[in-house]
RNA sequence: GGCGAUGUAGCUCAGUUGGUCAGAGCAUGCGGCUCAUAUCCGCAGUGUCCGGGGUUCAAGUCCCUGCAUCGCCA
């Protein structure tokens, strides 16, 4: 058997964030379950880098595209490492090897008939890469940018998508498996049954130059679909290589629910177009939502990866993010829910049964694993330990991580009861208990080695530490392999464990003085714990301030104001500021400057425009007037650097 | 505006085809143990299963309707 599993390119218009590092550990985890099952498995991850955002987002900084996007691309790189996550490829839309084949798969699709010329208009955002529909405008502008879309009418190529309509339905309806979870097959069957719209494929050079230049036209470039999607297949060799065969027909695709209809339906009719099999699973999540706001680029509320591993550790960050969402719902995230699944699953159940258990051996048996007496009946914990594994694969196969950790999570309830009503210390001293005390003792090293096993996928490196506790090599089958491994009462007796620190330790919090102070006098949610003393926050609230550093990219004045001006800064992403500096600063002085930002201030509407957020200022007392001095960075840094 | 999803204990959510289905985890309170990371085990709760109407011997579970939230589409 084998397994190839993907997860979509990373656009790098922006810095690698909690929605990134979730999909990307997903996709991670799955490979490694795999690996755990025997297969053979290939795991691809990458970076997504043409287009006309990208050009902006260079420009903002100064650089050449080509700079750009090495930057950012190996800020996803070098991430993943620190999620432990192992990627076979990482691939880049910028490869070589990887514009070449798009070219070639255009030819053939243009040569077959897919691939048509035709003239488009309409009103085109900059920002959002695509065309709007006028009753998507808001006063005028779009409602994600919030700038004008500017007319346009242009040629472009366009893909007969269409074409196969019916086809994709037929696949989709005959294969229940293909997208899952069903909600989102059901979503697409719907889009489905409203005529498909053929697909703009091309943008003039004239516009657009950072981009694979069509093979049957040189005035143009391939626009996104013809480019990122085909890093699936460039990937792992099309049309020629050995991976491509030997995986292509075990492709399975993992996406946020934000791209379903490339995934659900471009991507399967451009391969029909192309005369190659459909791949064979999508498997789409939801969203995490951070502190009860939808998490989102342009609000600047993001969480990094290196941060949060930083916070909590990998292994708990891993066990987080499979643990508390069910896949395919959104779910929400927030660092008290961390702490508590730490403390809760990992420290108390997990970590202190294996902390527990482990002792007791050293205690009583010198640590060496005891001989355990075969006709003893134990047979409830042994069954649990099947049932366990079942459940788990089972859960594991199906992309339901959640569920399956409930069930690892059932056996090591089951594991610490089973301590209680064996109670070893007593059994310890009473010296002709000695044969039933080896057994149960035996019988918890088994556990923790079966959990050790299931575990590998989801925290990697704690569960390596458990197994080198337990005296196994690093790579035995024994805990690395479910057929190998996946049996009870496999090991001999006389293994010695190794003394190890505690696998999880509990994670204090400084208590919330408000917590418990019942202020219900307005009704609605508790305010954030006021602290102690007046005026003196949290840490944490501090922190939930996101501060950066920002470039003015444009002025604007504002109409009928003459203190407000309407900044456009880069962070590095675009976002628009109305701000009321204007008495002190000119459009000119402005521009190209560095400020600090409020990153994730409400949006608020401010004569009419919506302000994503607001510039600090220094306030002081000249000629009795107070003045506003920009602050900024001491010396030029990257838009979007983070500020504490 | 159209289509769809969701609304169950303080919180997060399970609840297959209608008949012990009123549950789990966390949080809370009480009791027990001492091997363990002040951990573990046991016990105890509270719920108008969103509101209203209907079908049925029987409805969180089906139908209609209203409200709320969310998603997709236009």
């Amino acid at each position: 058997m084998t397994t190839y599993i993907t997860t979509p390119i990373y656009y790098v218009n922006a810095q690698p964030h909690l929605g990134h590092a979730y999909t990307t550990v997903v996709a991670d985890a799955y490979s490694r379950f795999k690996r755990l099952c025997g297969e053979r498995v290939r795991f691809q991850t990458g970076t997504d880098e043409h287009g006309d955002k990208i050009v902006k987002a260079a420009e903002a900084e100064d650089v050449e595209p080509r700079a750009y996007v090495d930057r950012i691309s190996a800020m996803f790189r070098d991430t993943w490492p620190l999620l432990e996550v192992q990627a076979d490829h990482f691939i880049r839309t910028t490869d070589p090897a990887h514009v070449e084949v798009v070219r070639l798969i255009l030819q053939k699709v243009y040569d077959r008939g897919d691939i048509y010329f035709d003239e488009y208009s309409g009103l085109y955002c900059r920002g959002c890469e695509r065309y709007l529909t006028e009753k998507e405008l808001v006063d005028g502008n779009c409602p994600d940018h919030l700038t004008p879309p500017q007319e346009i009418a242009e040629k472009n190529y366009f893909f007969r998508m269409s074409r196969y309509q019916q086809r994709l339905i037929d696949h989709i309806n005959a294969n229940p498996e293909f997208i899952t979870p069903e909600r989102y097959r059901n979503e697409v069957l719907a889009f489905l049954a409203e005529p498909l719209a053929d697909l703009c494929i091309s943008r003039p050079k004239s516009r657009l130059t950072w981009g694979i230049e069509l093979p049957f036209d040189d005035n143009f470039v391939t626009y996104v679909w013809f480019d990122a999607l085909i890093n699936y297949l460039t990937g792992i060799g099309y049309p020629q290589g050995p991976h491509f065969d030997e995986f292509w027909g075990a492709a399975e695709h993992l996406i946020a629910k934000d791209i379903l209809k490339p995934h659900a339906i471009y991507w399967p009719t451009m391969l029909m177009a192309m005369d190659v099999p459909l791949y064979k699973k999508l498997h789409v999540h939801g969203y995490w939502n951070v502190d009860d706001t939808k998490m989102s680029k342009s609000l600047g509320n993001v969480v990094r990866p290196r941060e949060l591993v930083e916070a909590f550790g990998v292994d708990t960050l891993r066990y987080f993010l499979l643990r508390e969402m069910s896949f395919g719902l959104d779910a929400s995230f927030g660092s008290e829910t961390i702490v508590a699944r730490q403390n809760a699953d990992l420290a108390n159940d997990l970590g202190n049964l294996f902390s527990r258990a482990t002792a007791m051996v050293w205690k009583y048996r010198d640590g060496c694993t005891p001989q355990p007496d075969p006709s003893a009946a134990d047979d409830t914990l042994a069954g649990a330990a099947q049932a366990m594994l079942l459940d788990y694969r089972q859960a594991m196969e199906e992309f339901r991580f959640h569920q399956g950790l409930q069930a690892v999570w059932e056996l090591v309830g089951i594991a610490n009861k089973y301590i209680v009503n064996n109670a070893p210390w007593v059994l310890a001293k009473e010296p002709d208990q000695a044969r039933r005390l080896d057994t149960v003792l035996y019988n918890l090293l088994e556990v923790l080695r079966l959990l050790a096993l299931v575990l590998r996928p989801v925290m990697p490196g704690a569960a390596g530490k458990m197994s080198a506790a337990l005296g196994y090599a690093e790579g035995d089958p024994v805990v690395s392999l479910l057929a190998e491994g996946g049996r009870w009462g496999l090991p001999a007796a006389g293994r010695k464990l190794t003394a190890i620190p505690a696998l999880f330790p509990r994670l204090e919090v400084a208590k919330g003085a408000a917590s418990t102070a019942a202020e219900s006098k307005g009704g609605n949610k508790a305010e954030p714990a006021s602290a102690g003393e007046q005026g003196v926050i949290e840490f944490s609230q501090f922190q939930k301030v996101s501060l950066k550093v920002a470039e003015v990219v444009a002025v604007e004045p504002v109409k009928n104001s003459h203190k407000l001006l309407k900044i456009t800064v880069a962070s590095p992403e675009p976002r628009v500021i109305v701000a009321g500096i204007a008495e002190d600063y000119s459009a000119e002085e402005l521009r190209g400057r560095q400020v600090l930002i409020v990153a994730n201030l409400k949006p608020a509407k401010i004569m009419g425009i919506s302000s994503q957020g607001m510039i600090l200022v220094a306030r002081t007392m000249v000629d009795g007037r107070e003045k506003m001095v920009l602050l900024g960075p001491a010396a030029k840094v990257a838009p979007g650097s983070t500020v504490s």
